[in-house]
DNA sequence: GCAACCATGATTTTCGAAAATTATCGAATT
DNA sequence: AATTCGATAATTTTCGAAAATCATGGTTGC
């Protein structure tokens, strides 16, 4: 992997994870001291997540992490329901075995570790293979790319939630297996209406950790 | 606007408008020499087009042309139907008097370069404003992102096909009158099946002309 | 007092060369 | 004849410095 590469991976995982303060600024001395490396392979980084919206870039001026707010998020959750859903309708006309053996499989994984309790970052990969399972047999590079742009970005408003919310009182394990027996059932109607229930129970939480009393 | 905004500008332009043939690599050296500048600025530009899969990367192996293939295309004109008809409806619910303003004066200027009949490449620009203008109302930036992307995407197969098919026996004009008239209504239901069979017939004639006998 | 202005420092942007890697081609070997 | 190997060339990737631009703070003139 080359440098330009992994800090690529770097600067969006730690963006994503909100390590970075929306809004503030890049600058690519710090970056450059932070990851270790010269400011060709950070620009390089950088010019990429502009095109995924993750950063903002004004001329000669710098790049800086993408504000975050109330209506940005309804508008990714907006798009990310009709991407997904049409995904998931693709995916369960079109899945085969080994599609349906990934879904059992990632949510299995998943379930294991919402039990151990520990690691987040763990939590948080095995959330998001299970997600992109559900949408993976639907055949759409394009849509797959759009769920991949649209988790990323809403996945910056779900972590901070997570951490001030607290204990949850939803149980999300078991959304996730209702989820996923309709999709392995190849009942259609129902795992789009359950998927839809699942993201705005959590866009629920989201907005409420948003707008703080 | 920088170096590396110019060099993102005009090779967008360039691979959108097919001046480099799909899949050919795109060498710094050659690149440097056609836009007179030096690699960083045309490595800044080749990561955001990466990001918008207008180019691809290996790595150690620079980039190349994104490839063109009738599946990508059907995929792309699906995924643009799901993301336009959404925008579409979105943007009449909303728009107000300035919107559709817009749209009357796109679609006017638009009907006057088809009757000059010269310059493609005002055309082009006049067709990509009057179908952004249909949609600009809608309020969401994600789906007005997903519009330029696929938009791009789908023109890289739109022009061979225009300049190889020759004078249409469609009424283009029409269509987009018919479409404007269905829109400023705010009959969203029928604005829906004209813009969608627009595309369709769009679709068909990039079939017959992607498939050489 | 206050606004315009200029010097200074900080930051981004760009270049040119060095380092690292891959591709090419011919010779040697089986 | 086909294949492997190594040397050379071509190309990408990265760095460090130079150029260009923006921000800051103090100074001058009104």
């Amino acid at each position: 992997m080359t440098l330009a590469e992994k800090a690529y991976v770097s600067l969006r995982k730690d963006i994503v994870e909100g390590c970075f303060a929306p809004e503030s600024p890049l600058r690519l001395a710090d970056l450059s001291e932070r990851y270790g490396m010269g400011f060709s392979p950070l620009r390089e980084a950088l010019n990429r997540l502009q095109a995924e919206r993750l950063v903002t870039a004004e001329s000669l001026r710098g790049f800086r992490v993408s504000a975050r707010s109330l209506a940005e998020f309804e508008d990714a959750l907006h798009a990310r329901l009709l991407v997904e859903t049409e995904a998931l309708r693709l995916s369960i006309a079109k899945g085969n075995d080994a599609w349906e053996a990934t879904v059992v499989a990632t949510l299995y994984a998943l379930r294991q570790q919402t039990k151990r309790q520990g690691d987040l970052d763990e939590l948080k990969t095995r959330h998001h293979a299970f997600h992109r399972a559900l949408l993976a047999a639907c055949g759409s590079d394009w849509l797959l790319d759009f769920f991949e742009r649209l988790y990323a970005a809403t996945e910056r408003y779900r972590i901070p939630a997570l951490l001030a919310a607290g204990p949850q009182k939803r149980d999300i394990d078991a959304e996730h297996g209702a989820i996923a027996d309709a999709v392995l059932a190849r009942d259609t109607e129902l795992a789009e209406q359950l998927l839809r229930d699942h993201y705005l129970r959590t866009a629920t939480t989201i907005r409420t950790g948003m707008t703080p009393a």
